[in-house]
DNA sequence: GTGGCAATATGATTTCAATCATATTCTGGG
DNA sequence: CCCAGAATATGATTGAAATCATATTGCCAC
């Protein structure tokens, strides 16, 4: 359920809970107790400008962990509330600090963790930084995002879902990916390779 | 000249590195020994499709580390080539993993330190989805990211200089943000926040 | 099987940001 | 001081993706 390593935690400092949406889980300023893991459903990082206005700053969806952060921090920075019907596991802070101080490799494991994410991170930053929708989509291919739902990536990529299913056929009729079936496209692959993949 | 908690490291583990344009730094699958910190310039991570196309998997910049993946890694899964003239920190990885072991209060601090950059990635991804470019730019500067150069913040938020300054424009016009003087923008203080600030 | 719904896919039109152009202001170097 | 170059700023035009519309396909529930 919980990613590696927080599923070294003991049970006991985990708590799973069920929330209808609209439910606030933390407040700014708020002392920093938890960080969380959503299972299913949208949690929402808002914060305020000074004129209230609602700033976005992240929307946690399902499998994603937030509040990490809380980790190094006596209070949270942003509210929490769910945007949606929700499962989540709350995660007891002090409970990860003592076993980072106690186990080095456990401390090195979440240190992991957070490196794979930035990793990511980073890679959809470049994508994203792509102008052209084409070459936008072809990239989010060969990274292999195109596991599963389109609509869902066109959405991490920053486009409409037309735009994605017109930049996809156009990707096709150029001979840079091929459709492998309804929804299912995959890199081209040359000559090049093909002599490679027989050696 | 590191950021925390990588100044703490032996000076050992340390190596300025002074390079030209279009140097290669590692290549995929050479054995992670580094991790590295760019002081001025840009490194370009790239990897390659079966096809041969270059990918960029991401481009560092001035005052931003990369490589922290290779900590975790016996190899690493991109190549490193400097895309303009370069000054970075190598920084071992062996020497990295030794101190996370026998400190854990530094193995804490490297990931508060990852946290933190989770963090700002995922704002900053967060304002990239939004599509109108006036609510955009407003977003970017209630997370203050306008502290200096305008053109950086609008390549960091994926729109042209010119677009960026019109959205600025027509948001001081419509009077969501206040300019204060040429490429100095605030938000708005609401009549509600003053007398806030008066209590 | 079939009825309903969501994902996939493409067409037509509009809108908004990119592009190209130009002017002004500031800054740093000689 | 003055000049070059960069950042700031805005106008005109173009182009590409958003939007709105409409099928088609696949899938799950009944």
């Amino acid at each position: 359920m919980l990613p590696h390593p927080l599923n070294l935690l003991p049970p006991s400092a985990l708590t799973l809970k069920l929330l209808r949406k609209g439910v606030p889980l933390f407040h700014r300023n708020d002392p920093a107790k938890a960080l969380y893991h959503v299972n299913i459903g949208i949690v929402h990082l808002l914060r305020y400008t000074r004129n209230g206005d609602e700033v976005i700053v992240h929307r946690a969806h399902g499998n994603e962990g937030f509040g990490e952060a809380a980790l190094f921090s006596p209070v949270y920075h942003c509210d929490a509330v769910t945007a949606a019907d929700t499962e989540l596991v709350c995660i007891d802070k002090a409970a990860v600090l003592e076993l980072m101080k106690a186990d080095p490799n456990f401390a090195i494991a979440v240190s992991a963790h957070f490196a794979a994410q930035i990793q990511n991170y980073r890679r959809r930053l470049e994508i994203l930084a792509i102008r052209d929708a084409r070459d936008r989509v072809f990239a989010a291919v060969a990274d292999g995002m195109l596991d599963g739902n389109i609509k869902l990536v066109a959405a991490q990529i920053g486009l409409t879902h037309e735009a994605m299913y017109r930049a996809l056929s156009s990707l096709v009729r150029t001979g840079r990916l091929i459709k492998t079936g309804r929804g299912c496209y995959e890199l081209k692959e040359s000559v090049l390779a093909h002599q490679h993949a027989n050696l």
